[in-house]
DNA sequence: CCACAAAGTGAACACCGTCCACATACCCTA
DNA sequence: TAGGGTATGTGGACGGTGTTCACTTTGTGG
C-alpha cells in the first residue's frame, strides 16, 4: 500500500516510505534543473517532513544525490533498452550487429535530448563503470555500459571487428556518444535546434562504426 | 604597476585592479577544484576585500564564474596551440594535415588530464560556440573551435575529405575528444590511469580521422 | 575647489547543509 | 500484556553562501 510521498499532511507520525519519497523528489529536480538542483532541504520539504528526518536515510546531500543519479542511471539503461529492441535480427548478423550498435549511441542521445536534467545528473558524479548497483540496471539487468560492450561484441562476432580492435571499443565509442550529448546539454552547442543534433548523432554513431572497424566497410 | 593582488593587506582605500585579482583568485578556485568551488565570498576574501565589493565588478558570482570560465578558455587554446605547433609542414601536405588535427585532439586531452579543474570549469557554463569574446583565444587569435576548425580545413584541402564530409565535421570530432575527457575527469572512468587514458586518446583520434574520411586511409 | 560618481564597507536577510538534544511510535521480548 | 529498546521524526542552532540596502571613502572633471 502506497502511503503519502506528496505533499499531503499526513496523520502518522512515521512517514512509512520516507526514503523513496526522498528519491522521488529528487528525481523530480533532477529533471527540471539537473544535479545542482537537487536540494536536501526542498525534497523533505515535498515530503511533509523535516529537514534532519532525511539524515535517517542518507548520511549527507551527497549520498541522496547518489541515490538519485543511480536512478537516472536506471532510465537511461531502460532507454537504450528500447531503442535496441526496436532492431530485429534478420538474415544478415553483421547488418544487425551494426543496427544494435548505432541504437546504443541513438538511445543514449535521444534520452539526452528527452531529459537533459536527468542525464547531465546520471554523470554528475563518479561512480564506478563496473558497479554492480542494480538500481542501474535495465529490464535486461545491464547498464548503459554492459548494453553497449554487448552491441561490440556482436560486432567482433558477425567480423566486422578484429579482436584487437574490439579491446576497449566502448571507451572510444561511448566517449564520442557522450560528448556530443554534454556539448550540447550543458556546452557551447547548447542553442544548436534538437532536430540538428539528432541529425549530427546519425553521423556520429557512423563516423564510430567506421573508425573503429579494422578495414573499410 | 601592478597593485596588491594578493592577500596582504593594502593601504589604500581603493584596491586598484580588484577585477582582475577577483578573477585570479577564481582561476585558483578553479584550478583546484573545478566550477563549484569558485565561491565569490572566498574570492574577495583572497583579494582583503570586503564580499561586497565584488558586486561593483560582477553582477552576480554567475558573471564572475562566465569571466573565470573565460578564462579557463583561454588556456585551454593556448594549450592546443602549443601542441599543434609541434608539427612542422613537411613535404606531404596530406600527413601534415593528419598530424595536425590529431594535435587538436591530444592538446585538448592532455590539458584536460593537466587542468582537470580548469577544464571542468572552461565547459561548465554554455557560451555560444562563436562568441567573438577576446579572452577565449589565444596568441593565434582563434578558440579551440577555430583551431578545430583549421585542421579539419587542411584536411580537406589536402583531399583527405569530401566537401560533403567536412561539413560540420567539427562537432563530431569535438564530441569524441571532449567525452572522453569528461568520462575520464567526472565521469565513470574517473579510475583510470592517466597513461592508459593517453593511450585511449592516441586511439580515439585515429577512430575520429577514420570515421570522418570519406574513403579508406 | 568642490560636487559627483565610482569603489569599498557593514549589517542584515534568506537559504543551504549539518549537528545536537529531544520526542514519538513501533516491535520484541519477558 | 507490560515495558523497554530502537528506529524514525522534530526543533533549534551554527557556520557558510549569495545578495540587498544604506552608508562612507576616494578620485576626478567642470
Amino acid at each position: 500500500m502506497k502511503k503519502n510521498v506528496t505533499t499531503e499532511k499526513r496523520k502518522t507520525f512515521r512517514h512509512g516510505d520516507l526514503r523513496n519519497a526522498l528519491v522521488t523528489a529528487g528525481l523530480e529536480m533532477a529533471h527540471a534543473g539537473g544535479p545542482n538542483a537537487v536540494i536536501l532541504r526542498e525534497a523533505t520539504r515535498q515530503a511533509g517532513v523535516s529537514p534532519n528526518a532525511a539524515y535517517r536515510h542518507f548520511a549527507s546531500q551527497a549520498e541522496l544525490l547518489d541515490a538519485v543519479r543511480s536512478a537516472c542511471l536506471s532510465r537511461l539503461a531502460a532507454a537504450i533498452e528500447d531503442e535496441m529492441k526496436k532492431q530485429r535480427p534478420g538474415r544478415d548478423p553483421q547488418a544487425f550487429a551494426r543496427k544494435s550498435l548505432r541504437a546504443v549511441g541513438i538511445g543514449y542521445l535521444g534520452f539526452a535530448m528527452r531529459e537533459p536534467g536527468m542525464f547531465r545528473t546520471a554523470f554528475s558524479v563518479p561512480p564506478a563503470v563496473d558497479s554492480p548497483n542494480p538500481a542501474n540496471m535495465a529490464s535486461m539487468g545491464l547498464n548503459p555500459f554492459q548494453l553497449l560492450s554487448l552491441a561490440l561484441d556482436h560486432m567482433q562476432q558477425s567480423g566486422l571487428l578484429s579482436k584487437k580492435d574490439r579491446k576497449d571499443a566502448e571507451y572510444l565509442a561511448w566517449s564520442s556518444v557522450h560528448g556530443l550529448a554534454l556539448l550540447v546539454l550543458e556546452g557551447p552547442l547548447h542553442k544548436m535546434p534538437k532536430e540538428i543534433v539528432l541529425a549530427l548523432g546519425e553521423r556520429l554513431v557512423v563516423m564510430v562504426e567506421r573508425g573503429l572497424a579494422t578495414q573499410p566497410l
